[in-house]
DNA sequence: GAACCGCCGTTACAAACCGTTACAAATCGT
DNA sequence: ACGATTTGTAACGGTTTGTAACGGCGGTTC
């Protein structure tokens, strides 16, 4: 059961923040999120686990940020199916999928304590104006984002689960190096309910996976903590793609 | 579209989801063609059966508006995995995924006697600056191209092999109908093995699908001609309700 | 703190689904 | 007409799922 983002706090804006901002997954683009300060109102939305930015159909008037902690993205059908569509860390983008339309086209779900920051759509055209360099990283953004979803397409679509599996624990591995965290030891931020969503497989059949793989001495996995204990066992088994990089 | 009475969806928002899982099709982008070709020149291409626009890797110059007939979409993996993400019919954009990069990054492969208009990309972009609308177009094509692949993925996750295979058939039907043509009797222009793809399964599986969508009297299937005999059984198997027209 | 409860995660076993393999028929290209 | 490609059908086997049971963990109540 989800929240409604009706308790969200406005605080005063950070005073610093690093520099390079890394899109999901497909992400060579960074925001320059100063940039989009000097002439967007940005309001920091904190949320607690469950908690909701925005449901499908409600209005469409912010793209969000994420500061911090991870976000899941939810598609959902009108017969009340439900598809984990991708998950969002520090510096990736939120809700640009729905540009271009009245309402929000999905679900985005808080997994913990995470913060969201909130650009105001029409502020961020404006700024666009001032900052024509803007434009053009929204663009990429936009494309990055199709890119993404192509690559899980191509593995859900080529990989058995247990590759599944072994491909998201190199991409999750991936994106936490990027942020400047270990590679080879993490603890995964969302359930094995949703994993399985994402990866469209059962949730026992993650859990399944994950303990094949910890037989086979490539993962040390105890609940949510995962150590890497043999990179290029996982990579061979994901078909060596380095497109979900 | 039904809607429980719970539902926060409103109904004008409603319709802009997208009915089916579009990923078959690029969406309604309505591009304003007549609109670039005051500012763009568009070189109009042929191609036959199996040739490609382009493929991944090659150097990212233009995007292509579909003119006539069919193309895929295949993504590749570097160890030879092959995954059809998608079909783009007239009046679709392709290539707008690698918006942002020095190379595209998929292949697009032409289905049958087919033509594509090539938009430079820099002169679109110049033709953005003199026409407004034009971004704002361009903005909303990239999104709907997410919100796309978004729907394959619900579809993908959720739906078992023949169900996919129906929502696939609802998905054609509805396409040709906004091309003015039936929704009830059209020709697939891809092979059994395209659609397989397409829908991640094997070609046998999706014949075997077909055959029994056949017996149950909700399709007419001979080859690549499909008749559709009963569309409230497709929507009903494809996870819809009747309601939608 | 202790007992309780709900949720999450793991494992075992059986069942269902889909992929694999094989082969034949239909269609297409030359 | 011929071979190559595409499509259809069937039997079999493997992968994934369904079901159930169990233990761990965190939060709540008393």
């Amino acid at each position: 059961m989800t929240m409604q983002a009706t308790d969200i706090r406005t605080t005063q804006t950070a005073s610093s923040y690093a520099p390079m901002f890394m899109a999901a997954s497909g992400g060579d683009h960074g925001i320059d999120i100063e940039a989009i300060r000097e002439h967007v109102q940005v309001r920091r939305c904190k949320h607690v686990a469950g908690q909701s930015i925005y449901h499908a159909g409600q209005p469409f008037h912010a793209i969000y940020l994420v500061h911090a902690g991870s976000y899941k993205i939810c598609e959902l059908a009108d017969d009340g199916r439900e598809q984990v569509s991708g998950f969002r860390m520090r510096g990736d983008l939120m809700g640009v999928e729905s540009i271009g339309l009245k309402a929000y086209a999905s679900d985005v779900i808080a997994l913990e304590g995470s913060e969201a920051w909130e650009l105001p759509y029409p502020a961020v055209l404006r700024a666009c104006l001032h900052v024509p360099e803007l434009h053009a990283h929204l663009t990429s953004a936009l494309a990055a984002e199709i890119r993404c979803d192509r690559s899980w397409m191509l593995m859900f679509g080529t990989l058995a689960a247990e590759r599944r599996v072994a491909a998201f624990l190199l991409d999750v591995a991936a994106r936490y190096a990027r942020m400047g965290y270990s590679a080879k030891h993490f603890i995964l931020r969302m359930s094995r309910i949703d994993m399985a969503s994402f990866l469209a497989l059962k949730h026992e059949t993650v859990s399944r996976a994950l303990s094949h793989l910890h037989d086979m001495s490539y993962i040390d996995v105890q609940r949510r903590e995962v150590r890497v204990l043999d990179v290029n066992g996982l990579r061979s088994m994901a078909g060596m793609s380095a497109a979900l990089n």
